[in-house]
DNA sequence: CCTTCGGTGCGAACACTGTACGCACATCGG
DNA sequence: CCGATGTGCGTACAGTGTTCGCACCGAAGG
């Protein structure tokens, strides 16, 4: 009944058993597709593409991966693990926690489309190098003296997602032009100028923008300041 | 040459000047899409489930909308518009800093896809709603006495799209499961204790989390105790 | 009145997408 | 040597966003 749709069957169609490849394999797929996603963006992954780069068929990675959904929540975490964080016995708690947010941020740059999964993937369901981080991380909000260490941990990050989140799409949108941040930023002059005409903080505010000459060092020290005041505010919770 | 693929006119197809509704317009297509983003979250806004909704054809609405992710832009800059804002000379700036947070932070959980779009479009290109919010924001902040009123903004902001992030994804990720958040969290401990068996300060953490009734109340409260951290960061701001 | 014309709706088509299914084959335990 | 098991993958399906060109409407102009 159900029709030959095969090739017929040939010697020479036959794989050789030399591997080629070192084979496929979960760590391996989701390795390159990190790859894909920091070259390309978040919407230039497909499966069929993943495949082809890896030398294998369209849908043999789901032998590997349930879904594409899953193959994002490993990719999410493999990149937790690059998150340096410093030792819990650090003897300058302000030091120590603004490398943590740097490092946090520097890797929410390096992989913009991080910031584009956390806000649609709940991180309801930890992978060991996520569990490890907020492990790592609690431990050393409580040898600080937090009392309420989880709190703490949870408004430092959610001041770093936030900033890194806009930060992330800002550059994504910089990256799409095709043009570098200072060019982009003065062709988007006049377009800005004219959205924010009648309202006069806003102009002011995008006027100061213009001015400053390295976009870079802008985003850097807009960082540097909110991360300050909230250890501030932190630091007022702290027991002394 | 071209082949007539249409169906033979008629009198009986011929479309009667009954305007059935009230036509197809940029603002209804918005106003459309924002209710199904609402009710059937980000992935399942197609445009020509949209379009059958509003009960025109798959390709009408490009007659109105240049791209599906200008449409998001559109919705993104309407919900935008909902949010409440405390007037400029407000006597108490910390009641109302609150309350500007509370009123984004409701709009978010409101609409939960926001956060996915805050987190791949940049806010680049700015509409009228996003403009005239900027503008009340840093006339308040300004009125309040802040030295840098738009770094206390990007501040504020940052730690609210953070948290709120976080909170949506979370919130979609019960709304997909069909179940009620208590109910989920209860389906979701054994894999989460599993997740921390090798860590003891995480473990804690759910503990404390099982251990707390109303899920609502445990989201409020922490949403509270990070606003007031950054508020207190920014109060040593003000000079007096 | 008839005619032109800009604007709107839309059916068909294109190039993709994620993924289910079932077959072919390699390897290995008995 | 024989099954069992696991891996790769060709095909197919049900969608997706978007382009193109035609059909038609109401208004403007002669």
């Amino acid at each position: 009944m159900a029709a030959r749709t095969n090739p017929i069957p040939s010697v020479w169609a036959r794989r050789q058993s030399e591997p080629d490849q070192p084979a496929l394999s979960r760590t391996a797929i989701v390795r390159e597709a990190i790859v894909v996603l920091d070259a390309e963006g978040i919407e230039a992954l497909s499966m069929r593409k993943l495949a082809a780069r890896l030398n294998a068929g369209a849908t043999s990675l789901y032998r590997h991966v349930a879904t594409k959904d899953e193959l994002m929540e490993l990719a999410v975490d493999e990149v937790f693990g690059e998150m340096a964080l410093p030792p819990a016995d650090s003897p300058d708690w302000r030091a120590a926690a603004t490398e943590a947010a740097e490092a946090f941020r520097a890797t929410a740059l390096r992989h913009p489309w991080l910031s584009s999964v956390l806000g649609q993937a709940g991180l309801a369901y930890l992978g060991p190098n996520l569990a490890s981080y907020g492990e790592r991380l609690t431990a050393f909000f409580t040898a600080v003296g937090f009392p309420e260490p989880v709190r703490a941990i949870d408004t430092l990050i959610s001041y770093v997602v936030g900033m890194s989140t806009t930060e992330a799409a800002w550059l994504t949108t910089v990256a799409r032009s095709g043009e570098s941040e200072a060019d982009f930023i003065a062709r988007l002059m006049p377009a800005a100028r004219q959205a924010s005409a009648d309202y006069a903080h806003l102009a002011d505010a995008y006027a100061a923008a213009a001015a400053s000459p390295d976009p870079v060092e802008v985003r850097n020290s807009k960082f540097g300041y909110g991360l300050e005041v909230v250890l501030d505010g932190l630091a007022l919770r702290l027991p002394r």
